[in-house]
DNA sequence: CGGAAAATGTCAGCGGATTGTCAGCGACAT
DNA sequence: ATGTCGCTGACAATCCGCTGACATTTTCCG
């Protein structure tokens, strides 16, 4: 699952960033029009999340040129308050959905998935890697087709590692998911999840990279 | 393209009528309730426009009588300015999209547009989750067969773990749906309603998962 | 209206789960 | 060997959710 994100204002493509990659997709940030015209119309995407006041290239006019250029990704756009013209012209331009701005993560979350799934892109919110099983949308985890209680610290380090399987995630980094910026954590935290977490998935699951960081079993 | 008008208010209407047909949609009028309720189990339209206020039945009920009855022709709702209690229950009801009085007829016509073009599933009216029954039209709770009696802020939180069943609810959303954004509550006052439903459907129905939220014990 | 009954919110406190910290230990690399 | 990095178990503090009692609000009905 691709998602791409277009939106200027730092803070809020922070949010949208680390919901949507909790749900399961793979982000990615544009944060002007330009660069997001050709993004949208050069990738696929199994979803896009446009907010409508960008700078270089007006969100309205980038939806236009992608539909106009055969684009079909499913595309949700942000829009402020009151703003019902920006909902009529948006929708007209060939949006699917539109959130209203201030919104509640959790809604926009179900707006994406509503949207893959109307799309027919297989909405799977479950990730598989070797015997882990992490179901994002429970938010639940088995193991070998066992289920598996963890806490919420676990379960977001776990789903972290999940969707970036890929490659190696560097302690600093699991830090920072896992704590803000704000109030940071001794390293020796994260190992005490980790230990934790290996106690109840069984070792081998999570591996360390001595030096490096922790991934899943999987890697290359 | 058929379209049902569902609105007591010839005023609204005519406008309606208007605006749908030079839309393109071959529009049919309909004053009150219970004939609407006869013509929309009956006829198959590619879109409803339905007025909550309305004669002789109520359009809520009307709306979950189609639903339960089978009709899936998207239904767009008229709710009237502030009362966001209407809009919740008509989306609990089946609703797919809601406006709210007044609107302008640009608006209307678009979200009418985005809802032919995405017709797809909908969600039925009894909803049985495990040994948990509830029924949306008649508003009604059973578990293992024997009736509950519950109160309105009950009933709302119950149906909506059940019509997302499929998740874990976190609380921060559970009282967003309960209560608005307006006048939020304290996170006890949530657990209250729990405590006081798991005394009533009886314990391990409506499961805690601490740090998470809410869910039913369907777990996977 | 007005009073009773039902529904709901608030409070204080309890109990347990979760998590950070610490000290010590093992293992790996040079 | 030895110093560094990471692991572990124990412990303590904190957080979260539950409960029962009580206060307040809403609803119902005469």
């Amino acid at each position: 699952m691709r998602a791409l994100v277009v939106e200027d204002d730092r803070r809020i493509a922070s949010d949208l960033e680390r919901a949507l990659s909790s749900a399961g997709f793979r982000v990615e940030r544009i944060e002007d029009g330009e660069t997001a015209w050709f993004r949208g119309g050069t990738e696929s995407y199994d979803l896009i999340v446009l907010d409508l006041g960008l700078p270089r290239l007006d969100g309205l006019t980038v939806l236009k040129r992608w539909r106009a250029e055969g684009c079909e990704s499913p595309v949700l756009i942000l829009t402020a308050r009151g703003a019902w013209t920006e909902r009529v012209e948006g929708i007209d331009a060939g949006a699917d959905d539109y959130l209203p701005k201030p919104f509640r993560m959790e809604e926009l979350i179900a707006r994406a998935r509503a949207l893959v799934r109307r799309s027919g892109g297989r909405a799977t919110s479950i990730q598989q890697v070797g015997d882990l099983l992490v179901d994002l949308n429970r938010m639940s985890v088995a193991v070998s087709g066992v289920p598996v209680s963890v806490t919420p610290l676990e379960y977001r380090l776990l789903s972290y590692l999940t969707l970036h399987r890929d490659r190696t995630v560097s302690p600093s980094e699991l830090l920072e998911h896992l704590y803000g910026d704000d109030d940071a954590r001794d390293a020796n935290a994260l190992e005490a999840v980790i230990a934790r977490l290996r106690r109840k998935v069984g070792p081998g699951v999570i591996q360390t990279r001595r030096g490096f960081g922790y991934d899943l079993g999987v890697a290359g």
